[in-house]
DNA sequence: TCTGGGGTCCTATTCCTA
DNA sequence: TCTGTAGGAATAGGACCC
């Protein structure tokens, strides 16, 4: 059965800074920067007038703000993001159940089973694009191919482009025909390819590689002696269009974590330890939320020099509970020396299984304060109504404050 | 010009147990 | 009991993605 080009890959175009453009149509054609103020903030999102200067994610923003000073930097607001992501979805849901969102901005389509009923791949592409143009007034750009990273490289060549002199509006939808794969793949830079960084592109280049062409003409043995067994076949396979995976509606979560870099490093145990707390707060909260607990908590130090280690512990029992991941946290952090400067701290949890956690541990404590009665008590006052004692009058220089409610 | 936050996956090593 | 080994789980780090 051939349904042709019937994978589509959506990819919202500058997702958060077209939210707030949406939210404040005072913004429309300003250069919108969204992203962390300060000193060790860097861009989450830009519109395209502000790429025009140079400017795209992931830049540290006062990098950013000196390439435009004229900039609109706004803090980012991610339940509204969320909210927008959701509806955006529920567009997708009317053409297929096959939707493996990937981030609040970008999700996989498997329509091959929807094509009698709405059109051919592309026409569905077309439909939800205007959809989400017109119904919730959000511009996305829409790859369609016969394989997911096919379609993935596909809705990058239909996005809109932007540089000094301007920018430049893409295709909206762009379409890999079946049988034209090689032909569009192979000309592509191998950077291009999902799996190849920095690290992975500079061990290309030193076999010559520098399209996908190239790789594809790569024999395979080379590709694992230099980059190991899984990495070396799989982007072997994909040099030659091969991509066995499938749309997965439902990737059940791995792991919950939370992190936060200072704006001034740490430098004692005492200020690791409450923002141990704090962060296992967070990550105990939303655990509780997606009714989830786990055994392995993980924390991740980054040092003044950017160094960073990670020190994890499995448990007995799934925990979800704040004080139980706190004091976990904080034996593993009695090994690290704070005294050079800590500016990043974290605290995950993995190995999570669904339900209940275990209260025992608590329970031993004689702890009276469970996470439910936390959740109950913060659902009816707000978040801070309730928590640790130690957290109590400290408000943080952090540099990607909470915006104000 | 210094590098966010939330994730996933892969690899190497170590440790324990059969 | 000693020794070797095979395999799984835990641990740590790294690369990559948006």
């Amino acid at each position: 059965m051939d349904d042709g080009a019937a994978i589509l890959h959506v990819d919202m175009d500058a997702f958060y800074a077209s939210v707030e453009v949406l939210l404040d149509p005072s913004l429309k054609g300003k250069a919108v920067i969204v992203g962390g103020r300060g000193a060790r903030g860097v861009v989450a999102a830009c519109s395209y007038e502000a790429r025009m200067y140079g400017v795209h994610s992931a830049m540290p923003s006062g990098r950013a703000s000196r390439l435009c000073p004229h900039a609109v930097f706004l803090a980012p607001r991610f339940d509204q993001y969320g909210e927008f992501s959701h509806r955006i979805h529920e567009v997708f849901l009317r053409y297929t159940p096959l939707v493996e969102g990937i981030s609040l901005d970008e999700a996989f389509l498997d329509v091959r089973g929807s094509i009698r009923l709405f059109g051919s791949g592309p026409t569905i592409g077309h439909a939800i694009r205007t959809a989400i143009a017109e119904e919730i007034g959000l511009p996305a750009s829409v790859g369609v191919a016969t394989t997911k990273f096919l379609a993935k490289l596909a809705s990058e060549a239909a996005k809109p482009s932007a540089d000094r002199r301007g920018i430049k509006p893409g295709a909206g939808v762009f379409v890999v025909e079946p049988g034209t794969e090689l032909a569009f793949l192979h000309p592509l830079p191998v950077r291009a390819l999902w799996g190849v960084g920095p690290a992975t592109y500079k061990k290309l280049a030193t076999l010559g590689v520098d399209t996908v062409g190239d790789l594809a003409a790569t024999p395979l043995a080379t590709l694992v002696g230099v980059l190991g067994d899984a990495i070396g076949h799989h982007l072997h396979e994909l040099s030659w269009a091969r991509d066995p995976r499938r749309v997965e509606p439902d990737r059940p979560v791995k792991s919950v974590s939370h992190e936060e870099t200072y704006a001034v490093d740490l430098h004692t145990i005492a200020a690791l330890s409450t923002e141990a707390l704090r962060l296992s707060d967070g990550v105990a909260s939303r655990l509780r939320k997606a009714e989830l607990a786990g055994r392995t908590i993980t924390v991740k130090v980054r040092f003044h020099d950017f160094n960073t280690i990670t020190r994890s512990r499995t448990l007995p029992e799934p925990v979800n509970d704040a004080l139980v991941i706190a004091r976990t946290a904080n034996e593993l952090l009695e090994s690290i020396d704070p005294g050079p400067g800590v500016r990043l701290l974290g605290v995950g949890v993995s190995n999570l299984a669904h339900g209940a956690a275990s209260q025992l541990s608590l329970l031993e404590e004689g702890s009276t304060s469970t996470g439910a009665v936390v959740d109950r008590i913060r659902g009816r006052f707000g978040s801070a109504a309730v928590g640790p004692a130690s957290l109590l009058e400290r408000r943080n220089s952090r540099v990607n404050p909470a915006p104000p409610r």
